[in-house]
DNA sequence: CAGATCTTGCGGTGTTTTCGCAAAATTTGT
DNA sequence: ACAAATTTTGCGAAAACACCGCAAGATCTG
């Protein structure tokens, strides 16, 4: 086999060599390269560079292509991130709670965090009314002690 | 004008119509879509859909294409939210810090704040050793007065 | 209601991706 | 270290796709 095979959880994928490494690189940044932009850029023929992007697909490395649009066109102008801390005597709502929060439009982003916090939010919101009526709507509630929020003022990465 | 223009920012746009916004939900989920797939989906020629996915990158609505990278594929296993507070008597170093933070690889998210914190940080690394060797080298200076990490337990969004 | 403006669908054209094939490169077994 | 087996590469053809111009239709303006 030309690639050493790699443990990886409980799948089993090819290794990636410095081409792959390369184009998935160009790829995460501009996923719209041609074949022949690409080869240019890593030093393979246009079609051996396509055939390993279409393996990289196949085999979940990349594991799809989104379009990234501008949050303001929807109206949600306002970010904001929110640190939760969790009442740690009723554990037995932690999975209630995170089925409510992934179903909830406004959060894009959710983590269980260990530290000085238990859950990290990412909101979307158009304003601060809308902000408002989001807390009174998710957060307030038993199992939630406290909760902090971090309004974004700008995006610098 | 078939769209009414809608004030934005500084730049003026023209509204999206039901045709746009399908289009936009659809190439959130799939850039790969190809013109025919999107004409299936929303009721319009190809051409027409392809047309209108132009002009939505052309005004910056679809600010990029991107694909998204199985993280553990670099060895980035671990996720740490960090909450920098800044020492406010040098406001005058935050745009170089800006900049470096912006530089720094093992960040894939950084937004400036309001509220008990200034910055937060998403921090990609390999595993704890170089998380502490990402503190020593970004994090420890005299511009920053304090942080607190959170380890990213599991992603709930 | 007429003129101006924009969008649509169609068809042709150029680009991009995909596929087969033989040669070159890499790995495996002896 | 050598030869067979496997894999990857580059090239060229074929298919799929995106892009552009044009005439017709739709929408907007006065």
């Amino acid at each position: 086999m030309p690639y050493d095979d790699d443990i990886w959880g409980e799948f089993v994928v090819a290794a990636l060599d410095q081409f792959d490494r390369k184009i998935l690189a160009l790829l995460q940044e501009n996923a719209r390269l041609t074949g022949s932009e690409l080869a240019g850029k890593v030093g393979l023929s246009a079609a051996a560079c396509l055939r390993r992007v279409q393996r990289l697909r196949e085999t979940g490395v990349i594991e799809r292509d989104i379009a990234v649009v501008d949050p303001r066109v929807f109206g949600k102008r306002m970010t904001v991130i929110v640190l939760l801390t969790l009442n740690s005597d009723r554990p037995d709502r932690y999975n209630l709670l995170r089925a409510e929060l992934e179903k909830t439009p406004e959060i894009v982003q959710c983590d269980h965090v260990t530290g000085a916090h238990d859950i990290v939010l990412r909101v979307q919101v158009a304003d601060m009314e809308e902000y408002a009526a989001f807390v009174d709507r998710v957060l307030v509630r038993p199992y939630i002690k406290r909760y902090e929020s971090l309004a974004v003022l700008g995006h610098i990465k």
